[in-house]
DNA sequence: TCCTATAGTTCTATAATTGAACTGTCAATT
DNA sequence: AATTGACAGTTCAATTATAGAACTATAGGA
């Protein structure tokens, strides 16, 4: 399976895989979210090599995640910002951080503390059903196929050809 | 940057990174927690190589996210399944679900959908404070260091060394 | 004139992934 | 008794992606 045909599969997690699904998009919208605008800011922070980072903001705002903005003349220089496509992010890397903070930090406990400037304190990120507003845990949801839905299931991998099956054909 | 210092680093998002942060890991999941449990049943929904999908499977087990249990002897067989840490992954499966059903669905509508057992209603996943209930966005959270901070800025990225300065030095 | 800051691009070496076939165990057929 | 199929992998050559290092380009200031 190729990247872009990620964008075609009919599930909206491939879909979004296709887009963020590798290790180095998501590093650098931590930095995005973290305020990090510039080139020199990524890569110092990340020690990602230049030519991938080029590579990857092309992308993202070719996708629409950020939108590349002149902040000076002469010489032209660009900084990177999420767009609210990209801002739409946030739970997708709250749920991370917090799965992280959750089953991988070591005995001195968690590196980065969020505090929800709503009410002041520090939190952790819930993810609730929309409807009733209850926790949501796997087994208490079922899926059906919606509207977009593959028509029919289609075959995926080719059967494995057996020596004697080969030389039967042959 | 190799993977495993990706588990090092002071950050749980990079932590988490380092378990799921490739595109294959998170399709296995996907599958995972559409109940398929065995090898063929991974290699032929995802047309993943059986080559990497052993890989994954392995890394997996490895580190807690899946256990390998037998459901036959004679020829020994054995199927995955999530601990409690995968399940725990459900938020972070849901919110990239969410974002695809939002900036990636074509004119045809979204190709999933997921009812809630305890309402019974379909519904979207909302991300909302452990404090206050609210929902979250980017805007609203500020973050700073924990018990688990990295002590000092480290410095990640080398200095690019000029042409001139090499020839200086030498 | 030289040095630095910034945002890239280019190049080669190394690592990861793909694609295809092969191995091995056992049950059910022929 | 030999053959086939289901299942869960392993092996290996060819292709792709990533890492690591240097190079380019523009402009301000010492």
């Amino acid at each position: 399976m190729r990247w872009d045909a990620l964008e075609e599969e009919p599930c909206s997690m491939a879909r979004t895989i296709g887009v963020i699904g590798d290790r180095w998009s998501l590093l650098i919208l931590r930095e995005c979210f973290l305020r990090t605008r510039r080139f020199e800011g990524f890569q110092s922070a990340l020690g990602i090599t230049r030519h991938l980072l080029a590579e990857r903001l092309k992308k993202m705002v070719r996708l629409g995640v950020l939108r590349r903005i002149p902040y000076q003349e002469s010489p032209k220089r660009h900084e990177y910002i999420l767009t609210q496509k990209g801002l739409d992010l946030y739970p997708v890397m709250m749920a991370i951080v917090h799965w992280g903070d959750t089953h991988m930090v070591d005995e001195r406990g968690r590196p980065l503390l969020h505090e929800h400037q709503a009410c002041g304190k520090h939190f952790d990120p819930v993810m609730v059903c929309s409807e009733c507003g209850e926790p949501l845990s796997a087994k208490e949801v079922h899926v059906h196929p919606g509207p977009g839905a593959r028509p029919a299931a289609a075959i995926k991998a080719k059967p494995v050809k057996t020596a004697k099956a080969r030389i039967r054909a042959a």
